[in-house]
DNA sequence: GTCTATAGGATGATAGAC
DNA sequence: GTCTATCATCCTATAGAC
């Protein structure tokens, strides 16, 4: 069972992943949890502080899946591993990932720093297979993979399997 | 000269293309107009109802844009200028370009249809080209030049350009 | 830890004068 | 067309009781 702080964490995510930041009230946010509206205030100070301890929740989740990648020793691996990655998200975890992609252009909240190792590993497996320009073809993939994200979180999974298999041809993984 | 409702279109663009529809009051709009506040209302019913005017102004220039494309006939220049729109666009329409990506995110308004065109045209091209799945190669090259549009808003062209060359010398064109 | 009550200010929108 | 004044509502945040 969920204590009362995870409680509004829960329906703070869910609410701000929808609405977006400014457009969910702290008094939308206790109703949704079932909660006072003064508890927000005692538990994280401000309608901020709740915000930065959804991003830190956040932040640990994608830690984990792309540990997953930036250990992986085989570099046909690390490619396919990166393209199947917004395939394999449990669709529990959309609020989080579709969160990211709200904050990036409502706030202007990038975590792009946090991408840095995985372009790196992305750009090591290139170079391995031999591409001429393993970093501009990391940059590119990287971009491909953000693009497939945001289009799986607004239209379904199904909408972009196609590219998957494509993109799984083309770079022959 | 403006008038006075262009004037306000001009400072609600501004003011949303930076902070999104909901992280601006009618209140900061008017003040940045220079203008009193009840005009807005007067001149657009509501807060929504400007926001619908900027976004048919946004949706003209973007039809000009996209039908030099369209009516393009060498298949390669059409690929050229698919690539290249997103280099070429002049700053000073940044902030309409800005907010198609935080309405996109924070409203959930896409202009998804209005691509289609656009999409269509590229799969000819490819085909034209002799590429074996057109559409699919379409679709993942929308998404990239999609992606590399947001990265030129974010960061700036310079931030972009290595993998416009890249792009362009990968096609061919 | 949790709730109720409430302060203090901002917000979207309207009415009426010029 | 434009402004001033105003309203009802909603917002974030705090205080104090349990």
């Amino acid at each position: 069972m969920l204590d009362r702080k995870e409680k509004i964490i829960v329906a703070a995510l869910r609410l701000f992943a929808n609405n977006g930041y400014n457009g969910v009230s702290t008094n939308k946010i206790a109703k949704e949890a079932g909660v006072s509206e003064g508890l927000i205030f005692r538990h994280f100070k401000n309608k901020q502080g709740l915000l930065d301890a959804i991003l830190q929740q956040a932040f640990e989740k994608a830690a984990i899946l792309y540990a997953d990648i930036i250990t992986e020793q085989n570099p046909k691996q690390v490619i396919w591993k990166s393209i199947t990655l917004p395939f394999h998200s449990d669709p529990k975890e959309y609020d989080f990932w579709r969160l990211q992609f709200k904050l990036k252009w409502e706030l202007e909240i990038s975590g792009k720093e946090k991408m840095q190792p995985m372009t790196d590993k992305l750009a090591w497996a290139l170079k391995e297979l031999g591409y001429a320009e393993p970093k501009k073809e990391a940059d590119l993939l990287q971009h491909i993979i953000e693009s497939i994200s945001g289009g799986i979180l607004k239209d379904g999974k199904e909408s972009q399997e196609h590219l998957k298999d494509f993109l799984l041809k083309k770079y022959a993984v």
